[in-house]
DNA sequence: TTCAATCTGTTGTATAAACAACAAATTGCC
DNA sequence: GGCAATTTGTTGTTTATACAACAGATTGAA
């Protein structure tokens, strides 16, 4: 609730950004994504990329995470049944991420995704067990373990 | 062709205060449209506004403007037949502006409104005129007169 | 009318973004 | 492998935007 507010400049440029790197994810694979094509797309300096993020794998970690997160609060206001679709849904793109990634193996990067992944789903089934309803989850988890194995 | 390029946090930012003027003119009236509103709205600070935009009329007419001249390039790509439904589009723009104006006679402001509305609809006509279909256009231009007058 | 609240313009200062230039790394092609 | 072209990080400088504060204007309700 007290958060020191951050600077509206940098929430636009952030979301320019993720933006136009998601919109370039369902154009070409993963590892065919420069930070050129994604600062062009974003009508964004290429040196403001650097200002905001390491490298492209930064990146992609802090929009895996924003993904799962808005889906997250988006869902706890919808019920149960509705649920299992996000789950779907995301499931699926992050099964696509996985495979489009498989190439680029740069520094053993798949490690860094698993981890990101199952940190997020960490939070989300916590909140899920605080709301009682266990069953489906459980499944779910297994299934991404087996992803990710 | 030449031109000099302009900042690109400067396009950004006057189309954020643009779409959020024309956004909130479809909800309120044009009198109660504030300055505050449509910088609260755009996410941009009250006084980059004054930076970009001498006063809330200046605004105005820039947006019209813009509108004229974005339909009328985007016309000239299509042909005769669709243009009519185009300009049908405008000229209730237009008057719903004239409407919603008419109440804040703030210093005798429709003559501006007009003098902009002419002048834009003069060079589509010029336009126009080079591509050889003078018919319809010339009773455009007598309702126009008509509704200005 | 009067008064409180809101809005308008304006200014000074801090910070994010643009831009240009660069060396190093990577890619792709022969 | 080697070479040209592209991409990546990085830096210094300039410019646009954020922010806070202000006096004056406008609004609206008592």
């Amino acid at each position: 609730m007290t958060q020191p507010k951050t600077d509206p400049r940098v929430l636009r440029t952030r979301k320019l950004i993720m933006n136009s790197f998601i919109e370039l994810s369902g154009k070409k694979e993963f590892k065919d994504i420069t930070i050129k094509d994604i600062t062009t797309e974003a009508m964004i300096n290429r040196a403001t990329f650097y200002y905001h993020f390491e490298d492209i794998y930064d990146l992609l970690e802090k929009v895996l995470s924003e993904v799962l997160l808005v889906n997250l609060n988006y869902d706890t206001y919808e019920n149960d049944e509705l649920n299992e679709e996000a789950f779907v849904r995301i499931f699926t793109a992050i099964t696509n991420f996985q495979k489009s990634l498989s190439n680029r193996c740069h520094r053993g990067y798949e490690d860094t995704i698993g981890r990101i992944i199952r940190e997020q789903l960490e939070i989300i089934f916590y909140k899920m067990l605080l709301k009682q309803n266990r069953r489906e989850h459980d499944e779910s988890l297994k299934i991404t373990s087996v992803i990710l194995s």
